[in-house]
DNA sequence: ATCGAATTTTGAATCAAGTTCAAAATTTGC
DNA sequence: GCAAATTTTGAACTTGATTCAAAATTCGAT
């Protein structure tokens, strides 16, 4: 029965190719532009076909947001299986979802669009139930660094916590700081307050946080030197990627008058 | 040139009143099936004449959300005016927004539809502008509490950043953990590890936090009742409400699976 | 009070996409 | 080689946002 195989895999080569076709247009035209017609056009098939696949345009959204997030997990197990202090991992983890942003920025629009309920609400729920098998894995991984680190000691266990409420921790921040970043509330504050990168600010941040878990090594997040030389490295080490552009402190401009507080949306 | 007023008057107040139309029906029907037309239709207005007042559906419910930000305005004032030590004013501006979110989920999820760059992207650029400038005074808020804490010595001057991006850590975490909640990314995992309330475990992760700026005085979140003691007290004596009943730890359930880990999507 | 200009309101018509589905094309099993 | 089963097609349908010419209303001056 190798036929039934056959078309089996073409039809799943298919399916990718939509999808290819639509991060395409996403990225050329924009999230808002998207077409179910012209994604079927563009790759020769009838609008018909495209549906074969997607229930609706929300459950191809969805399993565009799944198949990035599946794409990502390569990512997170170089970070999470790096032989290196859990505290490190922990970070690394943070810098792989940052590397993913900072190279594809649709990919991170789309994920925040997704879960929005008018799209998540309208979207499948097989689709729904895929998308969230799909993110299992990394959740997983980053539990396993905090389980690690109670285990050899780096994080004190408890702090009354299980290790999945602990990583739940970097994470939002992480969500919260790309989200403000992505949708340019922070763009105003930055140049009234001289803030820096916000990733930049992230990193801080995330020691903040680890620190006051008591995750061992502690770390000064106000040391910008010592900073850039543990991202660095962890980017050297872990992902064999140069130290992101990105992250240097920005060039000090000419402050814009301090009492313009441009932005936020506090909720 | 009393007429002229009057006739302002009498159109803010329509374009209140469509407002007021549009969250009912928002809360009625949900985001996803709200029509334009359907508006107009339940204000006994022609379509058109809503469109004098918005340019588009995305003006709108950029409008929406901002009207939403200005209301809540008093709620962090109290918060940020409160005669109490820094450290629980910071706590009380999270519990604003908890306390909102728990009111109104409508809010943060429109909110958060908003930030998307599709909608975002379609609104004019005079009603982002008005947004933003309706969430400065809320940012401005939280900034000063920060400043009063350096000024104070509750908060080491410094930590290498401004007030402003020391003001943003608690509120990126409180975003982050606020989408996912929203999302119900967590409930998965809640069962499945008995997490307790998202809510709960946000403030346990706000005061790592802040314990990891230093902020004094320190707090054992590990202390169920400590921590509850203090949620109570800041809402009681803050805001004069009861202590929300989501708050209290869940009742032991038997648990589920242990390895079943559900969700996520780390990005 | 009355008239014509200016402004505002109206809602049917227009337009844009997402979705469907009956007919046409293709594949399968015999 | 053929009929049944499956798949593909794309024009038709549907929904809902947006427009705009006609109708109604308001205004200012006489």
């Amino acid at each position: 029965m190798g036929t039934k195989d056959r078309r089996l895999r073409e039809r799943a080569q298919r399916e990718q190719r939509f999808l290819d076709k639509a991060q395409e247009l996403i990225q050329r035209d924009g999230l808002l532009s998207l077409q179910m017609s012209r994604i079927a056009e563009e790759c020769d098939y009838a609008t018909g076909t495209l549906y074969q696949h997607f229930a609706s345009k929300e459950d191809l959204l969805v399993a565009l947001a799944t198949r990035n997030c599946l794409s990502r997990v390569d990512l997170f197990e170089r970070a999470a299986r790096w032989h290196g202090p859990t505290r490190e991992r922990m970070l690394a983890i943070a810098l792989a979802d940052l590397m993913v942003i900072r190279e594809q920025p649709e990919h991170f629009r789309l994920a925040q669009f997704v879960l929005t309920d008018v799209i998540w609400g309208a979207a499948s729920p097989a689709s729904r139930q895929r998308s969230l098998e799909a993110s299992a894995p990394l959740s997983a991984l980053t539990d396993s660094i905090v389980m690690d680190a109670i285990a050899i000691g780096d994080l004190r266990a408890g702090l009354g916590l299980s290790p999945q409420a602990v990583a739940i921790g970097p994470w939002t921040l992480s969500l919260g700081m790309h989200t403000l970043t992505q949708a340019g509330l922070l763009e105003g504050l930055i140049e009234a307050h001289a803030l820096g990168d916000p990733y930049r600010l992230l990193m801080k941040h995330l020691h903040f946080l680890l620190n006051g878990y008591g995750w061992q090594p502690l770390f000064d997040p106000a040391d910008d030197d010592a900073l850039d030389a543990l991202t660095a490295r962890l980017c050297r080490e872990v992902f064999d990627s140069p130290y992101p552009q990105a992250f240097l402190p920005t060039a000090p401009t000419a402050l814009s008058d301090a009492s313009r507080i441009e932005v936020s949306t506090h909720d």
